[in-house]
DNA sequence: AAATTCGGTAAGTAAGCACTTACTTTGGAG
DNA sequence: CTCCAAAGTAAGTGCTTACTTACCGAATTT
């Protein structure tokens, strides 16, 4: 029969991992939307297009489709993409110890990520909130190694003399909170982005730029 | 009859507006841990020790009590008490052009009062996922307000000659996210202060630094 | 002391929930 | 074409939900 030509919108049934992946894709939604209690598993049957029933079939639980959900995302996001993987330009900055350079290309490249994947970050604090224990997951194997390469750096170039004797940490949770809190501005507060509308370009200069320098007017330099 | 004597625990029955406010406390509680679709009203009548009747005599919906506790927080929180209202080290610093005065004093305000109450922030975060226009006011009323002040101390110091010439709410958003992001930190992610376990007079010392001088070693100062 | 008010409950109701059962349809291998 | 595993569903199950009704009994008022 004539089969695959046409493929628009699908018209007749799924293989089973086509249509777990969709079920999957639906539920990631409508938790990041409405949270783990807010989101009703009729809703997302409805919201894949099948009965209630397919979605039991894939999952067995309400609570293992959630958990299949964060644990994807938690590893997708966290066991490869390291913000320093395949990330040239942030590989030259540490080789040629470009201050600017490093903290630039992290905070865009967060930015990024964060504005590409909204589902995510809501996800992320709804499962904190939520008390999910894959959100401290998250947090053990992705955001305390992030901690660990920023501070490692900074270590460095206080050791090289180039910065001043602050407790590293102190300073990534400085640094990363200015760009983890744009992004949550952007995402849930300040939408419209009516208090400050600026590109993440921007964002990622100014930023880099007050971790390093400061606001006050250069003395003498 | 012997009454008001040894008052220990409530035996008796409540006033109204007491059996009000003491419900209204336990919801607090309970939707700060567990969210608006979280929280059942069984739950809060069971936590208050009535039934499920007397919160409703009270409340007439659950959206109604919902909508009761972010008003009295949002106003509570939002038109009384502002981190310049009542805060004679910040006056004195403003006053005196301090610029780390002035920052290290919003902060300090700012991560004591998130530390004294976690359910208001917890709240907060709640009900901007789950997209309560509550928390949009809030938003409104409360946060722009604060951007506002700062920004304009920043305005006048970058006239001053003093601070260069970054757009001051950028410099807003960058600071609270360090305070914000802390705060949030030590109430959702990292409770147990793996990460970084610091008094809030370090944490609002060091943001103030930052956000003033950066992380770079003095050249000639 | 009787009347009235009001804090309080037991026992509902209809709708919604996570999850199941018993059954039908479909596409592809032999 | 035949068969059968797997995709799919309709119609439940028992329980929980937000919310109601009809009724107590302790105070306070008169």
């Amino acid at each position: 029969m004539i089969k695959d030509l046409l493929n628009c919108e699908h018209v007749g049934r799924m293989t089973g991992d086509d249509r777990r992946r969709q079920i999957l894709d639906t539920a990631i939604s409508l938790f990041s939307t409405h949270g783990f209690s807010g989101t009703t598993t009729r809703k997302i049957a409805e919201a894949a297009g099948v009965s209630e029933a397919m979605v039991f079939r894939h999952f067995s639980t309400k609570d293992e489709l959630y958990g299949a959900i964060l644990n994807e995302k938690a590893c997708q996001e966290g066991s490869l993409r390291f913000p320093w993987d395949s990330n040239e330009p942030l590989q030259e900055a540490i080789r040629n110890k470009d201050d600017f350079g490093v903290f630039y290309h992290i905070a865009l490249h967060a930015l990024n990520k964060h504005q590409a994947d909204v589902g995510f970050m809501r996800l992320m604090f709804f499962s904190a909130l939520e008390e999910h224990d894959l959100a401290e997951r998250f947090f053990n194997e992705f955001v305390s190694k992030v901690y660990d390469f920023i501070g490692k750096y900074i270590k460095q170039r206080q050791d090289d003399g180039a910065m001043r004797d602050v407790e590293p940490r102190i300073v990534v949770r400085a640094f990363l909170g200015m760009v983890i809190h744009h992004s949550l501005n952007n995402i849930l507060w300040d939408k419209k982005r009516v208090l400050l509308n600026v590109t993440n370009e921007e964002a990622a200069k100014n930023f880099a730029e007050i971790v390093l320098h400061g606001v006050m007017a250069a003395k003498v330099r």
